[in-house]
DNA sequence: TGTACATCAGTGAACGCGCGTTCACTGATGTAC
DNA sequence: TGTACATCAGTGAACGCGCGTTCACTGATGTAC
């Protein structure tokens, strides 16, 4: 289905090209979503309007409502893009890893880099309330990993919730470090902010525990 | 300073009462904050207006002007009010445990409950770029009572981290409560989501420490 | 291969809206004499 | 105790703004014959 779509967006954005460039446009829900991402990244969900959006993509300002029903829905669909490649950043810190500790340590860290990465988005994410099934096969296979790293390490004995134990923590560092609650000389560089990361996972392991 | 404006507040209301209520309102700065927390819980950040407020204080709405510069004024006002009250309740909690193990978890627990009651007054908090060192007398307290458990806990050995690391936890708690990323079935009632709440810190303590 | 036609993406004018902010004002308060 | 005056909190009209959304339209695309 997605595939589908995606092959013939192929063919209309050789079409826009070949064409000139005029009236139609090819692809334009991507590119409205791709200039909303760009908003977003500059001002803030509250700088974000459809109008602006169309602006960048070079379209009237009526255009988007070929794509999207409304502003909702637009912020909707960026909430869900930015879930799917959230849960793909995650799967692909999870496979490079061994073992259930490890695998979720690194994916703690890939997650506190996908938001310091993409502060106004990860935002995005958990303010809308979009329905977080709708992140697609990456977001439920994220979570399907989370889940059997969590069984293996607690038995039978509610792996659930584990499983939200140990999304809890590098959420909760996320969000700190993306809204500058965090000292900024110990998250100057992304490097750094990893660092951090582990050194707080390595508390709740040490003296904490 | 602050008992001082209080005082005065409390002539100036008490001569608005016993004035009939006409014209001078007696406290219209207290009364725009009361209005403002009320509309933020209603509506979100994104339909708190001053002429809102205005509105519900029975006012002009040009009367705010007279106490708060433009909007983000207004809004950093609500966010300090908010570090406060959560300090205070932070503060309060701590004094009822003994041990930095448990003043950490009373802590924590307190905090996700504030942040579960007042979940829009807790997102300005963190959203808006207020500098958390104007929370007042009371931050700072809650701040430093939070480094004493960390420092109690890890010795010299930068207690810095460890309070940063126990702040994270109860911290990403509360926010994948309020955005409902936890199963709602979870975290019914406040009794609930604290028991889920100290489920949470065991986990980090048992199975994946 | 050519023609008629349905489809639908993008246009541009227009709407109403609530907002933040400014301004000259009015009227209550409290103080100096 | 009474009067004149400075102060300043609250008024209401007015401004310009960008926004979301609708609508009748235009022009490109692809398909049926």
């Amino acid at each position: 289905m997605t595939g589908d779509v995606a092959i013939v967006n192929i063919f209309r954005h050789h079409a826009w090209v070949t064409s000139g460039g005029t009236y139609h446009h090819g692809d334009l829900r991507a590119a409205l979503l791709e200039a909303a991402l760009e908003v977003l990244a500059e001002r803030g969900l509250a700088g974000l309007s459809l109008r602006e959006c169309a602006r960048r993509a070079d379209v009237s300002h009526a255009a988007p409502y070929r794509h999207f029903a409304d502003k909702d829905a637009l912020v909707a669909a960026i909430a869900e893009l930015g879930f799917a490649r959230l849960a793909r950043a995650g799967i692909a810190a999870m496979e490079g890893a061994v073992g259930p500790r490890d695998r979720l340590d690194a994916y703690g860290v890939a997650y506190v880099r996908f938001a310091v990465d993409h502060p106004e988005l990860f935002r995005v994410m958990f303010t809308c309330e979009v329905d977080p099934s709708t992140s697609g096969p990456d977001g439920a296979r994220a979570f399907d990993l989370l889940l059997e790293c969590a069984t293996a390490l607690s038995g039978a004995e509610d792996p659930m919730t584990s499983a939200i134990a140990a999304w809890s923590l590098p959420h909760g560092v996320a969000m700190l470090l993306l809204d500058q609650r965090i000292p900024k000389e110990r998250a100057t560089t992304p490097e750094a902010a990893e660092s951090l990361c582990r050194e707080i996972f390595a508390r709740w392991r040490g003296v904490l525990g």
